[in-house]
RNA sequence: GGAUCCUUAGCUCAGUUGGCUAGAGCGUUUCUUUGACGUAGAAAAGGUCAGAGGUUCGAGUCCUCUAGGAUCCACCA
């Protein structure tokens, strides 16, 4: 097996990730079987992680990429720290979702959900999510998670419905599930009722109308039934009407006008303010608030209701706030959540005006009723103003709540639902999580949740669509209230709980009794997920519950989060998860939300397709911290990519060198030179030499069991022996890179432990380590210390590493179960020496880099006096600095001295030279003696020195000390030049 | 109306409890066929840390205010 000059992901990616699979290195019981009891005697610590079921017929969006590149880090890194680590994946049968999808499907063959009974629907949408599932789980592959996909759960699997229902029972015992008659939020495109997480408010401009509604001593009048008879205009006219309406100066011109004025009402009357007219023929009452003196007079009087022949009385409640609009409000208790609890308090009548397709019901009158609610705030609009009971408009920006899904209005509407009584949940809920039981990243996060929770409603779960989890109740067929229409609100003592859903009709103990025909929330469901996942159980409850974390994004705090908990104590008694870590949104390259209608959707899996995986993950981790939204885009794909590269050629380099003795090793060095040549030469040679490095390709098409199969002769490679500084000193870099990495991860910094891994393996590893092996070639440390960098990258990069693993001529095994390094031994005297030498070196590319033109095509070699140093790195020296020979001054320095560092080592420079140096000389003389008069300025303040640390203070002196030799051995130098 | 977060290099972002000269990637400039890598190597330019005040020996970091931006919650008719 050879290296390619380049990583080419494509070739690779798919044959790792089947053979890690296949292997059974995701399952939590068998990973880590080689190390097994080296380090936990009563056996591995237990670690666990669900995956946010992606919908099951659904594509994977960036979300989803990040979701599982930072769930996946996780896993791995878990893993390799010796953990039983089961990263459980799931499908989603996303309710509303696929339903809104499938019903689409259904209108373009010309069908309507109405046409099928629930049970046939059901039926239909199964199938369709069956043929359409299968891509979300391959895209899951190609992110390279690890996750366990024997244990996948779907969300419609029988131990998640039956766990549901278990719960539901329970809470129905308990007396939390309750039957209602509310107003729920009600969508009359869907025909269904949401949940109030489920709506999405938008501020819009609107028109608060001011209409007069006519005072009558009392209600002799009443009895509804009378209504408005003159023609109703034509489509036409209504058109006009609701142009005139659109136009912004339209309504804002609305004045009692010259022709009305004579037929206005010579009675006194109240004025109130609405945003929605033709919810008038609804109202019961009108509202003053009981201090607002204005109206006192007027509280338990009667007003005429316009456009009706009904009365309605004058109430007073504080809902009424005097200093908005007129003071007055109607109160229309079917069709407002406010004049619900208004009507509630007063003992109003619910009148429904508006039906659950959202036009107008007959109680509105024969004038009105099928017509839009749109085209009914015109027509009343129109009416009112030739009545001269239009007083007059204002434009407005207030709160319109919308479908999340499809953006229609939501039109509050009285519903006969489920619900849960919230109330004990929420508060068990905000126990837990005053108690700390979970850690939330960001911190934050947790105080937003305990606010939200002591302000929770009650939760509407009950969803009219046939996709989801059918409510096991049924009930009581009533003989007896069948004429009555209005009677079908229902007591709590008429349904019975029964799990027997595929029935219609069930008999209990002689009694027939009908099934409910709605579906649950699907959030009451997902709130089941790390009990459901990890099969906990009433009598053995789970070891891997609760999660040790639980990654999602933040958007879903509330909808998921907050109920997995409320659910999660209820059921089990303890939190579901013991940290929560939420990611923020991916936007685009400039900051903006993705979106469809922008055009910037970013497809992961075109990102993985080009760059492959690795790259997209560290793309995707790179700067990414807690709750954060940030930009996102391919250019750090591609630094990714590079990285992943770098690595390689790492790699690479070292099997080279190992193998140096094999032919090997000349190949590789043959292509090399190719491949160098395809830059410069015409494309079709190129394209000619490519093809030839292909066939260099680790894994061909036809060998696709290799990985399986690998099983190389263990070599020992444990012993080695630093030689040099450069060698104790890249020990003493990876041993730090583990550790931080590991406390980064374990803190959730993704964006700390990627650049620390990123700089390592370029900065410290390629460009100072193994350019020092060019000379000491030692291999068995070069090969301990990629197989700890192999290993402290895997979890981010776990394609590459694990492609290298399988590459090397040395490694056995998957790096996958490997351990996390121990550190590694070295000489920290030497590793400290080596930063000094760095110094040197620096300095002196530096110098060289100044000087440009003048040291073109020159031989530079470097001098060095009595420094011991120096003396025994010499030949490392001179490698580093691309100089062209060294040796020792022998007694008469010259040149030009790296005074900077503090070394006795010259630049071996013509006088030519030394003079075009001396303006870089007197720069430098006067830049440090600025730095050092901003050190002496520090000590000069008492305060300082007298409250400072003292090692602070000690540091400070030991500065200027370090500085003014410094000057003094660059003005040395000035003089020596001249 | 309430709440949370953000403002650091041209761009996108790091910068844990305050502590040497504020970092990275990408981009920019110059140089370079070096035993892997040009998806590379070397060097460099680029910052009044949004503004003002305060606490402190010391503030990008803590406090207050101001300005700008984002998000979430909320029934404002």
């Amino acid at each position: 097996m050879k290296f390619t000059s380049s990583y080419e992901p494509q070739n690779f990616e798919s044959d790792i990730y089947a053979a890690w699979e296949s292997e059974g290195l995701f399952n939590p019981s068998e990973v880590n079987n080689q190390s097994a009891g080296a380090k936990t005697p009563n056996g591995r610590p237990y670690y666990s992680i669900v995956m946010p079921p992606p919908n099951a017929n659904g594509n994977l969006h960036i979300g989803h990429g990040l979701t599982i590149a930072l769930e996946d880090t996780l896993t791995r890194f878990y893993r390799l720290q010796g953990k039983s680590a089961w990263y459980i994946p799931g499908a989603d049968h996303a309710g509303f979702e696929t339903w809104v999808v499938y019903e689409r499907a259904l209108e373009a063959q010309g069908h309507s959900r109405f046409e099928y009974s629930r049970d046939e629907l059901y039926a239909q949408v199964w199938d369709f999510v069956q043929e359409q599932r299968g891509n979300m789980e391959l895209q899951v592959r190609a992110l390279g998670a690890s996750c366990a996909w024997d244990d996948l759960t779907f969300t419609l699997d029988e131990n998640v419905v039956s766990r549901v229902y278990k719960t539901f029972e329970k809470m129905w015992n308990d007396g939390f599930i309750y039957r209602g008659e509310k107003l729920v939020n009600y969508c009359p495109k869907h025909q269904t009722a949401f949940a109030d997480i489920e709506v999405e408010h938008k501020d819009e401009p609107g028109f608060l109308w001011d209409i007069a509604y006519e005072v009558v001593e009392n209600s002799a009048i009443s009895g509804g039934g009378e209504e408005c008879t003159s023609p109703r205009p034509s489509a036409g006219q209504r058109a006009e009407e609701e142009e005139a309406l659109a136009r912004n100066d339209g309504p804002r011109e609305l004045r009692v006008s010259e022709s009305t004025s004579d037929r206005k009402p010579r009675n006194r009357t109240i004025i109130i303010s609405t945003t929605r007219p033709e919810t008038l023929f609804g109202d019961q009452a009108v509202a003053v608030n009981p201090f607002d003196a204005r109206y006192k007079d007027l509280i338990g009087k009667f007003v005429k209701l316009p456009l009706t022949n009904r009365t309605i009385p004058i109430i007073a409640d504080e809902h009424a706030d005097p200093e908005y609009g007129t003071g007055a409000v109607k109160i229309t208790p079917a069709h407002d959540f406010d004049d619900f609890e208004v009507g509630k308090r007063h003992n109003l009548e619910n009148l429904q005006v508006i039906g659950d397709d959202g036009r107008m019901l007959p109680a509105a009158g024969k004038r009105y009723a099928g017509l839009s609610t749109e085209e009914c705030r015109a027509l009343v609009i129109k009416d009112l103003r030739d009545q001269g009971l239009l007083l007059g408009s204002h434009e407005i920006s207030h709160a319109v709540a919308h479908c999340y899904k499809c953006g229609t209005v939501i039109e509050p509407t009285l519903k006969e639902q489920w619900f849960i009584d919230t109330e004990k949940l929420a508060k068990l809920a905000i126990q837990h999580l005053d108690h700390n039981e979970i850690k939330f990243y960001p911190k934050s996060k947790q105080k937003v949740l305990t606010n939200y929770l002591a302000g929770l409603k009650d939760w509407n779960i009950s969803r009219q669509i046939p996709w989801g989890i059918p409510i096991p109740m049924f009930k009581k067929v009533r003989t007896e209230s069948a004429g009555t229409g209005k009677d079908n609100f229902s007591d709590a003592a008429d349904w019975i709980f029964d799990t027997r859903v595929n029935l219609k009709e069930i008999e209990v103990g002689g009694v027939k009794y009908v099934r409910d025909e709605d579906t649950f929330d699907t959030w009451f469901s997902s709130a089941h997920w790390p009990i459901v996942c990890t099969d906990w159980t009433e009598a053995h409850g789970s070891p891997y519950y609760p999660l040790n974390v639980m990654e999602t994004g933040a958007d879903i705090l509330f909808a998921w989060i907050a109920r997995m908990i409320m659910i999660g104590v209820y059921v089990t008694g303890e939190v579901p998860f013991k940290e929560v870590y939420l990611h923020g949104l991916v936007l685009d390259a400039h900051g903006k939300k993705m979106s469809k209608s922008k055009g910037n959707v970013i497809n992961p899996m075109d990102l993985v397709a080009k760059y492959g995986s690795d790259a997209f993950r560290l793309g995707i981790l790179r700067g990414r911290s807690a709750g954060m939204s940030q930009a996102f885009s391919e250019e750090s794909v591609i630094a990714g990519r590079n990285l992943c590269n770098k690595l390689w050629n790492i790699s690479r380099f070292i099997d080279g060198l190992v193998n140096e003795s094999t032919e090997s090793f000349e190949a590789t060095k043959e292509n090399s030179r190719i491949s160098r040549g395809e830059h410069g030469r015409a494309q079709n040679v190129a394209g000619a030499t490519r093809t030839a490095l292909r066939s260099n390709r680790l894994v061909d098409e036809g060998n696709q069991t290799e990985f399986s199969l690998a099983k190389k002769t263990s070599g020992d490679s444990l012993h080695y022996d630093t030689l040099s500084m450069s060698e104790d000193w890249i020990c003493r870099e990876l041993n730090s890179l583990a550790k931080s990495v590991a406390k980064d991860l374990k803190s959730y910094r993704f964006a700390e432990a990627v650049e620390e891994l990123y700089s390592t393996i370029w900065d410290k590893y390629a460009d100072w380590f193994l350019e020092s092996e060019k000379i000491f070639k030692n291999l068995p440390l070069l090969k301990r210390t990629l197989e700890n960098l192999l290993i402290i990258a895997h979890p981010f990069m776990p394609f590459v590493t694990e492609t290298i693993w399988q590459a090397l001529s040395w490694t056995d095994g998957f790096l996958i179960n490997q351990s996390w390094p121990t550190p590694l031994n070295f000489d920290p005297i030497s590793a400290e020496n080596f930063t000094r030498l760095q110094e040197t070196v620096l300095e002196a590319r530096r110098v060289l880099a100044g000087l440009k033109d003048a040291v073109k095509g020159v031989d530079i070699g470097l001098l060095y006096g009595d420094d011991g140093l120096i003396e025994e790195n010499a030949e490392l020296l001179r490698a580093l600095t691309h100089t062209d020979k060294i040796g020792p001054t022998k007694g008469s320095p010259r040149g030009i001295r790296l005074a900077l560092s503090g070394r006795e080592v010259y630049l071996d420079v013509s006088d030519d030279i030394l003079k075009v140096y001396k303006d870089a000389l007197t720069e430098r003389i006067l830049s440090v003696g600025r730095e050092l008069d901003a050190l002496e300025k520090r000590l000069e303040n008492p305060n300082y020195v007298a409250k400072a640390p003292a090692h602070l203070v000690e540091e400070t002196r030991q500065g200027i000390a370090d500085k003014t030799a410094l000057i003094s051995r660059l003005k040395q130098e000035l003089t020596v030049i001249e």
